[in-house]
DNA sequence: GCCCGTTCCAATGTATGCACAGAAGGGCTC
DNA sequence: GAGCCCTTCTGTGCATACATTGGAACGGGC
């Protein structure tokens, strides 16, 4: 693997899991130092970073860690919805259905999923991220792609702020399930009505002030 | 003005405006060379061009000029309306309506502006430009905004494969009007029509094979 | 005591040199 | 004569050295 790309990755998942906090700076000869590669692939990251709007160029003072807050999670979740809906209608309209019944399957039995102990979640975050990818397949354009990349990264980010809360992992597991079974029936409209529920369920779990012990959004 | 700007907006434009085709390969040291720059910003210019979409890393040889073709217009276009609609729909909410309903009376003169001869076109795509920056603004969401450039970035560059066709730009302006008075009243489902509308047209206006002489799609 | 100017420093922006990898061409062998 | 391997060469990836700009701190003047 090239320098730039190692560089990038670190820092990107260094920035998406907090461990670099918003105004932090990154100043090249500090994290080049730290991360073990030379300004020139660092200087490449960064660029990368702050075209994926994780950073921003601080005048004259390098790049800072770009901020996050609750309502950029509204503004996100208002370019997320219309991404998603149009994403699922393609799939819905081009993708294998076969596909789509046996995931539809999968969450069906993703119950025990989410409540086994300790690591069991990341399966069923595993299981998310494989019916995206199905439907990114499914749905066949590299534009709508590209679109949805940096979307998901700030996404990611905020997902980590807050821990897993197995009853709305539960329900996302259902609403998951029912995109899934409209996706395997080929139906657009049913498609893009579970998704809205599923997106309208997600923020307003993500806007709810974490209220008792670990209430933690899920915006997967 | 930093080197690496230089190089990217030289070589975006000479890609959008087609002096440098699809797979015309970008090698380092001819670049730098012909747009007088060191190789280190040129290959910033590359990276950035590679996350626009608009060139691809050939394994082994450099990068080169990636293809578009009317296939990937309707691609383009799945992607564009969707986030044209969500665009709209924040702009007649929260934009300020004086400034559509500037923005209409003089879509509603662009008349003149298309049948005066020759540069009088320019001061018509600037009126469209200005539509846009002002529903931008009226949106208020940098995520958006992220997800739309590239986007208009590849429209700008599909536009540029036909000449301009007064009858296609007499009805673009008269459907811009109605979007700019859409979004003058804060009426968002019209606003979203009028842009359904719009985009519906422009996308068949792309999709026709130049017929005549010379029949020129308008994208704007 | 406060404000402005100057100077020094540090960090970024740029250029160039070096090393490695992939491809192309030629030569050798079957 | 054709196919395969080796050599060479071009071009990218990385590192480092140099220039330039912006900022902060210190000193002088008001």
């Amino acid at each position: 693997m090239r320098a730039s790309d190692r560089a990038y990755a670190l820092l990107r998942s260094d920035i998406v899991e907090w461990r670099l906090a918003p105004g932090d700076v990154l100043a090249e000869v500090e994290q080049s130092a730290r991360l073990g590669v030379s300004r020139t692939p660092l200087r490449e990251a960064l660029a990368r970073l702050v075209a994926d709007g994780l950073a921003a160029p601080h005048a004259g003072r390098g790049v800072v860690v770009s901020a996050i807050s609750l309502e950029a999670v509204t503004d996100v979740f208002e370019v997320r919805l219309p991404l998603e809906c149009a994403a699922v209608r393609l799939a819905a309209s081009r993708g294998d259905r076969g596909v789509f019944t046996a995931l539809a399957a999968e969450f069906a039995l993703a119950g025990r999923l989410i409540e086994d102990d300790d690591g069991a979640q990341d399966a069923y975050y595993a299981l998310v991220a494989r019916l995206d990818q199905c439907i990114d397949a499914a749905a066949g354009n590299r534009y709508l792609l590209q679109a949805q990349k940096p979307i998901r990264t700030h996404l990611a980010r905020v997902r980590r702020l807050a821990r897993d809360n197995p009853e709305r992992l539960l329900a996302s597991a259902r609403e998951h399930e029912q995109i899934a079974l409209a996706l395997a029936s080929g139906n657009a409209d049913l498609a893009e009505a579970s998704m809205r529920v599923h997106l309208h369920h997600s923020l307003q779990h993500l806007l709810t002030p974490a209220g008792g012990k670990d209430d933690p959004p899920d915006t997967s």
